[in-house]
Parts: C-alpha cells; sequence; structure tokens
DNA sequence: CGGATTTGACCGGCGC
DNA sequence: GCGCCGGTCAAATCCG
C-alpha cells in the first residue's frame, strides 16, 4: 500500500510537473503566434514599401525622361539662339565699325570658340574691352546707343555661355586651369568649391588690389554676377535661426525703411570662410525673420548645417543659372532700345519662393525701399499660406527696378488647395511676350505635376518656354541638391495637399531623409543646454519638415532685439 | 582671461 | 562734389 500510494504521490506531482511545462508551452505558443503575427504585418508592410519603392521608382524614370527632354529642348534652343546671335551680327557689326573694329565675328564657329574662351575667363565681364577716355567720357547718345546695343549683344554671349559653365562646371574648371591671365589672377584666390557653387564673397580688399592691377570691369561684373543671395523668410521668435553653423556677429545697422537692426554674421566654422549672413525682423511682420545668406562655405559643414547649405547652395546655383538665361540675351540687339521699359523689370534673380505667404508681397528683398538690389537674390519664404490673389501680384511685387538683374521667379507653393507655379522669366509677364508665362503646376502627385509639365512642354514654343526649360535643366542637371529643394516642395504638397492619395514613394524617402536631417539639428550640438528652438510653420504644422529653419534660441538676445525694437 | 558682442567710425557705391 | 546708405572694421565692452 505504501508502495502504491508513495506512487500515486509521485505520479501526482509528475502530472502537476507536465500540466505546468504544458502551461509553459502553451505561453511560448502564444508568443510564437503574436511573434508570426507580428511577422507577417511587417511583411505586409515590407510589401507595400515595395510597391512604394517601385512607384518611386517609375517617377525617377519619367522624371529622367522628363530631364533629357528638357536638355534636348535645351539643345535645339541653343542653336537657335545662335542662328540669332548670327543673324544679329551684321547689323551690329555695320553699327559699331567705329570703335569695335576689333571684335570678333560672330559666326557659328566662332560663336563657339568665343563661348570657350568666356568660359576660361569664368565671371569676368564680357563686356567690350575698356574704351578710351575720350570715348568713356563722350556723352553723345550715338554713342550711347551703340554701347547699349553692344552690351546686349556681349550679354547674350554671356548669358548663353554661363550655361555651358553651369552645365558643365567640371569641364570649365579643367579647361580654365591652363589659361590663367594674369587679369584672372583674382580668381586663382576663388577655391573650386566656390567657383562651382558660383558665388564668392570677394572682400573689398582683394577687390580693390584687383582693381589697381586693371581688371576692373571685369571683377565688379564678376562680384555682381557671383555674389547671388539667398534670402530665408520663416517665423521665428528668436532672433536667429539655427542653421547648423557658427556665425560670429560682427556688425549691427539700422537698415533704410526697416525699424529693426539688421545684423551682420559671418561663419566661423572655418577662419577663412567666406559665408556671411544677414539677420533682419520683416519690418512688416515683426514675427518674420528674414536671413539672407551669401557665399559659400569652403569647409566641411556641421551634419545639422548640410541641409540649409545645400538648399541655399541649391538656390543660389539655380539663382546664377537662372540669371544666364537672361532674356535680353535673346532680344535681338535692335530690339533692346524698344524694350528698355521691359528690361528696366528685370532683376537678375531668380525668386525662388517657398512660399506662400498671407501678405501682400510674397517676396522681401533687403533694402527694398532703395530702388535696386545690389545683386540678385533668391528668397525662400517658409513663412505662411498664400492666397490665389496674392499669387497673382508675385511679379509686380517681387521685382525691384533693377536693370541690372532680369528675373526669373520659381515660385513653389505648399497650399493644399492650390498649385503652385513656376513662371517664366519675369519680364514675359511684361508683355514683352506673355503669351506664355512658363506655369508648371506642382500639383497633388507627381504624376500630375509631370503631365503638367509635359503638357506644359508640348504646349509651349515660344522664348518663355526657351527661359523655363534652360532654367529648369540647369537647375535640375546642375545642382542635385536642387532636386532635393523641388522634392521637398512635391513632397510637402504630396503629404500635404495629397492626403494619402498614394503614390507618396518618394515623398516618404525625402520624409524619411529630412526626418533623420531633422533630427540632427534637433540635437545640435550647436543649440545646447536646452535652448529653445525655434521651428518654421512647416515644422509647427507638421509638414515633411524642410531642411531649413530650425533655430538656435538665445532668450538673452531675443530680450535685447526684442529691447531694440521697442 | 579669452571669446563673443556692441557700437561708432570708416569706406565705397550710387544718385543727385 | 556731396550726401546718403549699406557694409565692414576694430576698439571697447560684456560675459562665462
Amino acid at each position: 500500500m505504501c508502495t502504491k500510494y508513495a506512487f500515486i504521490l509521485i505520479s501526482r506531482n509528475s502530472f502537476s510537473l507536465q500540466e505546468k511545462e504544458l502551461e509553459s508551452v502553451k505561453a511560448e505558443m502564444t508568443e510564437v503566434r503574436e511573434e508570426n503575427t507580428r511577422l507577417k504585418t511587417m511583411e505586409k508592410e515590407l510589401e507595400s514599401v515595395k510597391a512604394e519603392m517601385t512607384e518611386v521608382r517609375e517617377e525617377n524614370t519619367r522624371l529622367k525622361t522628363m530631364i533629357q527632354k528638357i536638355e534636348d529642348d535645351y539643345r535645339s534652343l541653343h542653336m537657335r539662339f545662335i542662328d540669332m546671335i548670327q543673324q544679329e551680327e551684321p547689323k551690329n557689326s555695320s553699327s559699331n565699325n567705329n570703335n569695335n573694329n576689333n571684335k570678333p565675328s560672330l559666326s557659328r564657329e566662332n560663336i563657339e570658340e568665343t563661348e570657350s574662351f568666356i568660359s576660361l575667363r569664368l565671371g569676368t565681364s564680357p563686356r567690350e574691352p575698356k574704351r578710351d577716355d575720350h570715348n568713356t567720357t563722350s556723352s553723345s547718345s550715338k554713342m550711347r546707343e551703340e554701347d547699349s546695343q553692344h552690351l546686349q549683344l556681349n550679354e547674350s554671349l554671356k548669358l548663353g555661355l554661363d550655361y555651358n559653365l553651369e552645365a558643365s562646371k567640371s569641364d570649365c574648371m579643367e579647361v580654365m586651369a591652363p589659361d590663367r591671365s594674369p587679369e584672372n589672377s583674382v580668381e586663382e584666390i576663388i577655391t573650386k568649391d566656390e567657383e562651382a557653387a558660383g558665388e564668392t564673397w570677394p572682400p573689398s580688399k582683394v577687390l580693390k588690389t584687383a582693381r589697381s592691377n586693371g581688371g576692373e570691369e571685369e571683377i565688379s561684373q564678376q562680384a555682381s554676377v557671383k555674389r547671388a543671395r539667398v534670402s530665408v523668410r520663416a517665423r521665428c521668435d528668436t532672433p536667429t535661426m539655427n542653421d547648423g553653423c557658427q556665425w560670429r556677429k560682427y556688425g549691427q545697422k539700422i537698415a533704410k525703411g526697416n525699424p529693426c537692426p539688421r545684423a551682420y554674421y559671418r561663419c566661423t566654422v572655418a577662419a577663412a570662410c567666406p559665408v556671411r549672413k544677414q539677420v533682419q525682423r520683416c519690418a512688416e511682420d515683426m514675427s518674420i525673420l528674414i536671413t539672407t545668406y551669401e557665399g559659400t562655405h569652403n569647409h566641411p559643414l556641421p551634419v545639422a548645417a548640410t541641409a540649409m547649405a545645400s538648399t541655399t547652395s541649391a538656390a543660389a546655383s539655380m539663382l546664377i543659372s537662372g540669371s544666364s538665361t537672361s532674356q535680353p540675351g535673346l532680344i535681338p540687339p535692335a530690339a533692346a532700345a524698344a524694350s528698355a521699359a521691359l528690361t528696366t523689370n528685370n532683376l537678375h534673380g531668380l525668386n525662388f519662393s517657398l512660399s506662400d505667404n498671407s501678405r501682400a508681397r510674397p517676396f522681401h528683398f533687403p533694402n527694398t525701399s532703395s530702388s535696386a538690389l545690389p545683386f540678385p537674390t533668391i528668397t525662400l519664404d517658409l513663412t505662411s499660406n498664400s492666397t490665389p490673389s496674392h499669387r497673382s501680384n508675385l511679379f509686380s511685387s517681387v521685382f525691384p527696378q533693377s536693370p541690372k538683374y532680369p528675373s526669373n521667379s520659381l515660385s513653389f507653393s505648399t497650399e493644399s488647395n492650390m498649385v503652385p507655379t513656376i513662371w517664366g522669366n519675369g519680364y514675359l509677364k511684361n508683355g514683352y511676350n506673355n503669351t506664355n508665362i512658363g506655369s508648371v503646376n506642382f500639383g497633388r502627385s507627381h504624376s500630375q505635376l509631370l503631365d503638367q509639365f509635359n503638357n506644359y512642354q508640348k504646349s509651349s514654343q515660344a522664348s518663355s518656354q526657351q527661359v523655363l526649360t534652360e532654367t529648369l535643366t540647369k537647375a535640375i542637371t546642375s545642382d542635385p541638391s536642387f532636386r532635393s529643394v523641388i522634392a521637398a516642395a512635391i513632397s510637402s504638397l504630396a503629404a500635404e495637399g495629397g492626403g494619402n492619395q498614394g503614390g507618396g514613394g518618394e515623398s516618404m524617402g525625402q520624409k524619411l531623409k529630412w526626418g533623420e536631417a531633422m533630427q540632427v539639428v534637433s540635437s545640435n550640438p550647436l543649440a545646447p543646454n536646452g535652448k529653445q528652438i525655434c521651428t518654421t510653420n512647416y515644422l509647427n504644422h507638421q509638414q515633411p519638415p524642410l531642411p531649413f529653419s530650425l533655430s538656435k534660441n538665445n532668450s538673452k538676445e531675443a530680450a535685447a532685439s526684442r529691447d531694440q525694437m521697442n
């Protein structure tokens, strides 16, 4: 009995142990099932991501096709341009016999040669050589007319050639190397990086020195061409935006027309970095901070700074590219005088606005109280949404009256109920050729965008298309970061306007990319101590972050700034 | 004490 | 030539 009882006890114990094992196995099974479910979910997500990736690839292919088409268009238009120059050449040679006997004949072959030549000069003035004193001091209206015609012709040369420069910068740099005339000595100072970006900040002393060496017109022209500025408008409570770079304030001024002082900063990441920025509150809306960047960093940037730097660089690059396609180059010199009013409205700035504003002036130019901007400026407006009625004001408000810089405007809107528009050359609006205001709508999907762009390309045959096409081509092909800018605009549109309408593959990718960027910026070591981070409306609205406009706050500085404003 | 900021002076460009 | 204006310099000052 005892043995039997003991056996029963042992059996019970064994049974209870097995029950426990069974329960644990059941628990494991449950976990495995849950894991399996999770895996299946992940698999589904993976498939959806793959599908999105496929869409992205398709979009990419279409974009490539589009770019190829634009390039083809450019080539054909370039040939037309050369033909036009060729046709105009006899007129000029007859009307400028007096003072331009040494000008080369502009046959097609010569144009090609001249193109290379001017590329070698890279930014130096394409203007004719300095005339004798008695010529320059002559106030004869006839002379002036001839001069203006000549300048038009030469300008057209420069414009076409700049494209060449922009399209193949590296090639140009290689070509440049062997031809370093004393006249170009200053250019040797400029780093290749700066050259590529098409902008420098030559110190006045350098300019002065260069002038004493005899390159006055070339240098000054170079300065104005290369000193492209990128202005960023953003709502920001802090005195300066944190763009990831280190800046040292070196001056402050009260500029005319704005009670808020303008602060001058220079980049201190590297000792010799030529980049400077101006920070000023908008006179019309004190909550808007206008940061104007000038120059290109000549040093590796902090990760947090790359977004802003690449964006501004792309914008500046686009600006320079836009400048090179100035329509006056296509205006026959004989018609130049007749279109004087037209060219008066040609600001050389390509206005790139990521903007939608509630204000009547979608673009803000520093010193707009004065008659003209010293340099071409491109504005990235990150403030608020604009209304369509304001869009109609785009050109009238955008372009200061400056004969120096013909305008191009590229506007990206993020307003959901409104498609943004890429405008053609500004002067088109002024009547020279208003049949084709290059309008490209970046609508709710990339497909729409592409379709619209293709439709635009098909329907538009005139010079406005030429300008827009060239501008887009150069901007897209010359600077990869500009593609990012476009993608940013598209992405924000897709996310905001299109919502979840599918086709957001690229958008998703961009979100990821920029999300990472913003993460980096948010944890920016340059904004330590828990300083307040100023974000733009983009961020506040939880839109896909654009690669700019996070700010470091300095509360003390803010207070000081407010004091100054009061 | 060293680095950053402030601020008045200075310079050059431009329009009259 | 003169004055205005934007931009820069540099000594003084501030601040951690």
